[in-house]
DNA sequence: AAAGAGTACAACCGCCACCCT
DNA sequence: CAGGGTGGCGGTTGTACTCTT
């Protein structure tokens, strides 16, 4: 495969495999450092390594690249990369974009390891970003029903029509880990408010009061529009119009809501020319 | 103290898209 | 246009470390 040359040439030659020593690790860094990334490939070779070029690149993109956070993952950080996984799914690149100073593996293996393991302990799918559901038209994964009539009974209707977290339930074990965690669970995540949503088969009412719905949207509009004015030259409203019409589908927001999203960005974008409609 | 299980993270592999000849 | 080279990406595996029994 014209990919693999670099797969193919470890098992011709003498090219080490598996973990880097610091001795390594010293002279890709110098000479990165002295002479910049030209060609991947040729770096091994100038630098005296028995490594391929692709093992080079990916050393320096991971772990030597000055600028790298090390270190656990904030609770903003994390918050961040749910979001933008319930957005774009598992486009670790992409994400590792609006987290300054990580890398895609380091998302990828924190998501595959902790966050994973989190939201399912929350009883959100990761895959989907949906809860678990009870057997129903919705969904036909199967949870216990104690637990569902758990994260039904969590929520109630207030004197406005919004939707409000039952105080009982903030030391529930729903939401435990955060507040474990110091995190405040009435501002935490959207997902306990889509968990009451697909419960109940129904759209969100425009009467919600849900800051926190609200605050994902802009990070989304934020996102959406970066992504919109870096992908590629002809890129247009239209796309981004359908990215968002895939979000919405994606989070089942209902049509009101969609129309007012279009209404709220169209009149808070200033710079609508960079964005030509299509 | 030792063995096994669990966890976190580094690195590899295969695929794909793009570029160049 | 075809084919090879290259870089980038996501999935997966390997390994070191920590925890539990």
């Amino acid at each position: 495969m014209a990919g693999d040359t670099c797969h193919s040439k470890q098992k011709e030659n003498k090219i080490k495999k598996g973990l880097w020593s610091p001795e390594e690790d010293e002279k890709l860094f110098n000479y990165i450092n002295r002479f910049g990334v030209g060609s991947w490939t040729s770096v091994p070779l100038l630098a005296g390594l028995e490594r391929c070029g692709k093992s080079c690149r990916l050393r320096w993109v991971n772990y030597l690249r000055p600028g790298l956070k090390r270190g656990s993952f904030s609770q903003q950080e994390q918050e961040i990369i749910i979001h933008l996984h319930q957005l774009i799914g598992n486009r670790w690149a992409q994400i590792a974009t609006k987290l300054p100073g990580r890398t895609d593996n380091e998302i990828k293996n924190f998501w595959n390891s902790s966050l994973k393991k989190k939201l399912i302990k929350q009883g959100i799918d990761p895959n989907t970003h949906k809860p678990i559901l009870v057997s129903n038209e919705c969904n036909k994964s199967i949870i216990p029903s104690e637990m569902a009539v758990e994260w039904q009974d969590a929520f109630h209707m207030n004197n406005n029509g919004g939707l409000t977290l039952a105080d009982n339930f903030m030391t529930s074990n729903l939401f435990l880990d955060e507040s474990e965690m110091g995190i405040d669970p009435m501002v935490y995540d959207c997902n306990l408010f889509m968990q009451h949503q697909h419960i109940n088969c129904e759209a969100p009412s425009p009467s919600f009061d849900f800051s926190d719905t609200l605050a994902s949207r802009t990070m989304m509009d934020t996102f959406i529009k970066e992504e919109s004015r870096e992908s590629s030259s002809c890129t247009n409203y239209s796309n981004m119009n359908h990215l968002y019409a895939e979000i919405c589908k994606y989070d089942e927001w209902n049509a009101c809501e969609w129309q007012e999203l279009q209404t709220v960005q169209a009149s808070n974008v200033g710079d609508l020319d960079t964005y030509p409609m299509g």
